[in-house]
RNA sequence: GCGGGUAUAGCUCAAUGGUAGAGCACCGGCCUUCCAAGCCGGUAACGCGGGUUCGAUUCCCGCUACCCGCUCCA
């Protein structure tokens, strides 16, 4: 990278600059994969999962057919526990997939990773070929445990027997609670039922600021409808999902739509597609994920009914153990779906837009991040770094100013802060030069800054200063509310 | 997990085997009538732990974090 500061770097140290991202336990030396938001980061955070949950959740219209989608449908929300049972992990996949033994080889020109109880069968790369640990050069470690699901204990006594997990995704509360929101919320397929919260996974390498981070937040829905309408519904989310970024600001030529080839597509899936964004620390060409639309079939439900499942074919079956019971025993409950259209029973097919808050809030930043030149008083260029972000996602939504600390200025514009407080989160400032408190603001991506000048004092009115352009209007005291609130949008 | 690099104030840098300076930022004051002005004052740092040494921010070792490349990415 050599000593050009890269843009990703300048948006990290922005981050920091300003409060959006620190370093988790920074005064302890930091741990990795951890990270913490400050006071802007947090309302921008809020904001993301606020819109998310506003535009899928709440503000939906069951009443009508959306946009694209094949009919009406429902979505109610859900907030289930962190730690759940932990046959949930053991059904769901995630138990066998993530906590294998593994042996290293330490061994110069060959550092292969091979599964503990496979290792009779592996081959090592060295040749010729022999089963590892067979060579001269061989140098192996004893096998360890790679949990990438966090272990916890539930109670005070530390017991196998009460070991538990941190859940590596959200989804499967939503599963266990399938029977209880059809038997409470009156709904009918297709529906929806949504949940924002956090999920932990031992990644092995934290990588990229907050990308790629060990405890994060999920934005999940889970679209339940019939097995023969999901190809259409899978087309709707995966449109919708696109869309509402792009309507948040992330419009660019960095977002990108793309359908997973079979060999990508994860065990329970039968098609996944992901939204994704160029980074600033990937590749020229490269792209990460934001959020992934899975067509998961029946699996979890089913999965949860009957035991844990395995490919068979083109469909699953119970994975049994040596005598024919099932590897992982499901709950034994009915999760079927009575139709009352057709007086049949069927287990709903899932639809999973399954998006990352941490990963989209690091996306917005790195959009919004813009250097450009702005004249000073006497007209020559000056730089200027400012955030433009979407008025529903900016932290703060306008910063009110005494153009100078005197005349009665700061006690009029303190007024006017007071009424806006009401409603949006607002700033006061009068410290400093007038310039300099803008600039700040931009940093921080406020849409407005109102300012409280001479002409104030006569009749009342204010200059608007729009972040992006830096255009002043001046706008009547009384209608200053009504203007943001044209301005702003839903927020 | 492997290999390479980095670690001094919020940021960017400097100096030094005898416990560290600056610019910007930040805070206070003066001044300032629209885009980082000026003046005065102030807060603030050697990532952590060992070792060598009379003495370590500096030399050595270990750890941690971050960056790059592999590996991994349900």
């Amino acid at each position: 990278m050599g000593k050009q500061t890269s843009r990703m770097d300048k948006i990290v140290a922005l981050c920091k600059r300003r409060g959006f991202i620190f370093q988790s336990s920074e005064i302890y030396g930091g741990i990795g994969g951890f990270w913490d938001y400050g006071p802007l980061g947090v309302e921008l955070k809020r904001n993301l999962k606020e819109a998310w949950w506003r535009d899928m959740v709440t503000g939906h219209d069951d009443t009508s057919v959306p946009d694209g989608a094949p009919v009406p449908y429902a979505m109610v929300g859900l907030d289930t526990s962190i730690v759940m049972h932990p046959q949930v992990w053991k059904v769901s996949g995630h138990y066998d997939m993530f906590s294998d033994l593994l042996v290293d080889c330490r061994a110069e020109g060959c550092k292969a990773r091979f599964r503990a109880d496979h290792i009779s069968n592996a081959r090592c790369p060295l040749k010729p070929s022999k089963r590892p640990g067979e060579h001269e050069a061989c140098d192996l470690t004893e096998p360890r445990e790679f949990n990438l699901m966090f272990k916890t204990y539930v109670g005070a006594l530390v017991d196998p027997v009460s070991e538990a997990y941190l859940r590596p995704e959200t989804a499967q509360g939503i599963f266990t609670n399938f029977k209880n929101v059809l038997s409470t919320a009156r709904v009918k397929l297709p529906f929806g039922i949504a949940q924002i919260g956090k999920s932990f996974r031992n990644e092995i390498t934290p990588r990229h600021f907050t990308f790629r981070s060990r405890e994060f937040e999920q934005m999940e829905i889970e679209f339940f409808c019939r097995s023969a309408e999901s190809p259409a519904w899978y087309a709707y989310w995966r449109d919708r999902r696109h869309a509402w970024y792009t309507a948040l600001g992330l419009g660019s030529e960095r977002l990108r739509l793309r359908d997973h080839g079979a060999e990508e597509l994860s065990h329970y899936s039968c098609g996944t597609a992901d939204i994704e964004y160029a980074f600033p620390f990937l590749e020229a060409g490269e792209f990460g994920e934001l959020e992934g639309i899975a067509h998961r079939g029946d699996f979890d439900l089913r999965s949860h009914m009957e035991g844990k499942l395995v490919r068979a074919g083109d469909g699953f079956e119970v994975e049994r153990d040596g005598e024919g019971r099932p590897r992982h025993a499901g709950s034994g409950k009915d999760l079927s779906y009575f139709d009352e259209e057709t007086g049949e029973r069927l287990t709903p097919h899932v639809i999973e837009p399954s998006a990352g808050a941490d990963r989209a809030a690091l996306a917005f930043l790195c959009e919004a991040y813009c250097e450009d030149e702005i004249p000073d008083e006497k007209g020559s260029p000056q730089p200027r770094v400012v955030l433009k972000l979407h008025p529903r996602l900016a932290p703060v939504k306008a910063a009110v100013f005494p153009l100078v600390r005197k005349d009665g200025m700061p006690q009029r514009a303190v007024d006017i802060y007071r009424e806006l407080k009401r409603w949006w989160n607002v700033y006061y400032d009068e410290k400093g030069s007038i310039g300099r408190r803008y600039r700040r603001q931009d940093e921080s991506g406020t849409p407005f800054c109102i300012t409280v000048d001479q002409q104030t004092l006569n009749d009342g009115s204010v200059t608007v200063r729009e972040r992006d352009s830096t255009e002043q209007t001046r706008v009547a005291g009384r209608e200053i509310t009504a203007f943001l609130r044209e301005r702003l949008g839903y927020v």
